[in-house]
RNA sequence: GCGCCUGUAGCUCAGUGGUAGAGCAUUCGACUUUUAAUCGAAUGGUCGUUGGUUCAAUUCCAACCAGGCGCACCA
């Protein structure tokens, strides 16, 4: 038999006992008057002296993560996930029946404890035990208490042994969630009304991605998972709703990295009478503040770097960043002129060693450029804006410039963590981009957009200038919480299935 | 999709072409303030899977499975 069967085996057979000898075994409550961890919070500092002029009564329950016999005197240590308490069970301190329930324990068990705090001679708040209350079973051994789960495909997929184990990773998720918590705060005390738009449809648009299909069987209509909700909320500022946000899944049907899992969480908003200057301000506002309320602070440590999230944020032109690469790359000048022209910018993007595919023109390849030159070393804050209007379908021209448009990307840590722009709203401009994009499509563009005409309609009713933007909280919560994967910050990422 | 790396006890990890190792966990024993408790003893393995080479494979080789990292794609 082996280590893990002889083990579930032992714990079987205390459970059996356990229900043998009249012990509710799957009790229905408790009545636990304190959380381990307000106990610890409200008498972490108090002195012996202190507790015991008190003599404070307690009720409280958690998880077995320790337990120390000394025959008759033993220490149990109980977790509620996030602070741990020491209890004292003496034999002659307890009924007989909780005694033996003790003695019944597994590592891992869940315990309810009646008694009074104390701190013992190495001074640990602890409480002395009057009754033990049985109140679930763990019938598989958990991982060892030095060295904790370090194997992350466990981590991964069963993420529970983590959580249990590994209060780091739990702590990820709470300020995960303060994030989220945080930035809708942030967003609804400025007047924006929170929306939720249609995660299956028929057009997979907002963004340029492969999309996952599904099917409904009533309808009998294959559908699209979202790859953004951005078509969606522009319409409803169509319909006179000024300022929405949604925060939600996105998901799409491309590579797994560190920084990508195929469904993610993004919170965008729209703004009428907004442009993406003001976006810009706004968000290194939000930035900033979500960084303070939901950590304490808005200066962090990521991998190697210590990053500044006060505003200002550096400002870069997207050509700027990729002629001045280029420039230092190749020893040699690079003009704003070569970037623009097709033929130029292509020689120079085969000398940077990069592809260059037939149906790219200028604006793509200046945008790889600066993606394979620029993008992972924007560490501190900083502003990419004025991107190739060849890259942005649904972003609104400069009006003097119309092979840029005025959108921007938010740069943290080396990689993507907002996109913003000023709305494209001339459904005759838009047309004609949604048909650009259906000829890369034709070329065999998968990720090209799709021609969505309710979309067109919806812009030939009148949508005022407005400012959108979509913030990547997976990528967020990588930053505030330092850790260097996404999978670190959701709690079940895709993996495949075993067996 | 490509490249590199990893897979040995429940967990964390050593290791070897010739009967498989440690610590923790588990079991038994001692112990009424310990805290990685300690001390004594014991149990626990299809060495990821399937093939191949070999007298002999956990070890060498190949394919496959799962994962990590990097590249590509992308946010």
């Amino acid at each position: 038999m082996s280590s893990q069967d002889e083990q579930v085996e032992q714990r079987r057979a205390n459970l059996a006992e356990l229900a043998r000898l009249g012990v509710e075994v799957y009790p229905r409550t408790f009545d636990r008057r304190d959380a381990i961890s307000d106990l610890v919070a409200r008498h972490g500092e108090r002195t012996h002296d202190e507790l015991e002029a008190d003599r404070t009564e307690t009720a409280t329950a958690g998880r077995i993560l320790a337990i120390r016999s000394f025959g008759k005197a033993n220490f149990l240590v109980l977790s509620d996930g996030r602070a741990k308490i020491q209890v004292y069970i003496r034999q002659d301190s307890i009924p007989a029946l909780d005694f033996t329930i003790f003695k019944l324990l597994d590592f891992g068990d869940w315990v309810g404890v009646e008694g009074r705090l104390f701190r013992t001679k190495t001074n640990e708040l602890t409480i002395w035990a009057s009754r033990l209350h049985f109140l679930s079973k763990c019938l598989l051994p958990l991982p060892e208490k030095w060295h904790g789960l370090t194997d992350v495909e466990t981590r991964y997929r069963q993420r529970y042994l983590d959580l249990i184990v590994n209060p780091d990773s739990r702590r990820v998720f709470e300020t995960r969630s303060r994030v989220v918590a945080a930035i809708r705060e942030f967003m609804t005390a400025r007047g924006y009304l929170e929306v939720e738009t249609p995660m299956m449809q028929p057009i997979a648009g907002g963004a340029i991605a492969r999309p996952f299909t599904t099917h409904h069987n009533t309808l009998d209509m294959d559908l699209f998972l979202r790859i953004a909700p951005e078509l969606y909320l522009k319409r409803l500022t169509v319909g006179g709703m000024e300022k929405v946000f949604e925060i939600n899944r996105n998901f799409r049907n491309e590579g797994i990295s560190t920084q990508h899992n195929p469904e993610f969480t993004m919170m965008e908003f729209y703004e009428a009478y907004a442009d993406y200057q003001a976006l810009m301000t706004m968000t290194e506002v939000l930035i900033s503040s979500v960084a303070r309320q939901a950590i304490g602070t808005d200066q962090i440590t990521f991998g190697d770097h210590a990053i500044s999230l006060a505003p200002p944020f550096t400002r870069l032109s997207l050509r700027a960043a990729a002629r001045e690469a280029a420039s230092r790359r190749l020893a040699r000048e690079v003009t704003d002129a070569d970037l623009r022209q097709r033929d130029t910018a292509a020689d120079l993007a085969r000398l940077l060693g990069l592809d260059v595919a037939a149906g790219h023109g200028a604006g793509k390849i200046t945008t790889d450029i600066f993606e394979a030159l620029c993008e992972d070393r924007l560490v501190q804050p900083t502003f990419v804006y004025d991107f190739p209007t060849e890259v942005s379908p649904l972003s609104k021209q400069k009006p003097d410039d119309p092979d840029t448009v005025e959108r921007f990307e938010l740069y943290i840590g080396g990689f993507e963590v907002a996109n913003a722009f000023s709305e494209l709203n001339d459904p005759a401009e838009q047309r004609r981009r949604f048909e650009a994009q259906l000829k890369d499509r034709a070329l065999g563009d998968l990720e090209a957009h799709q021609m969505d005409d309710d979309y067109i309609r919806a812009l030939e009713y009148g949508l005022p200038p407005t400012g959108g933007e979509g913030v990547g909280i997976d990528r967020l919560v990588m930053l505030l919480t330092n850790r260097p994967s996404i999978r670190d910050v959701i709690l079940f990422p895709l993996m495949r299935t075993r067996d």
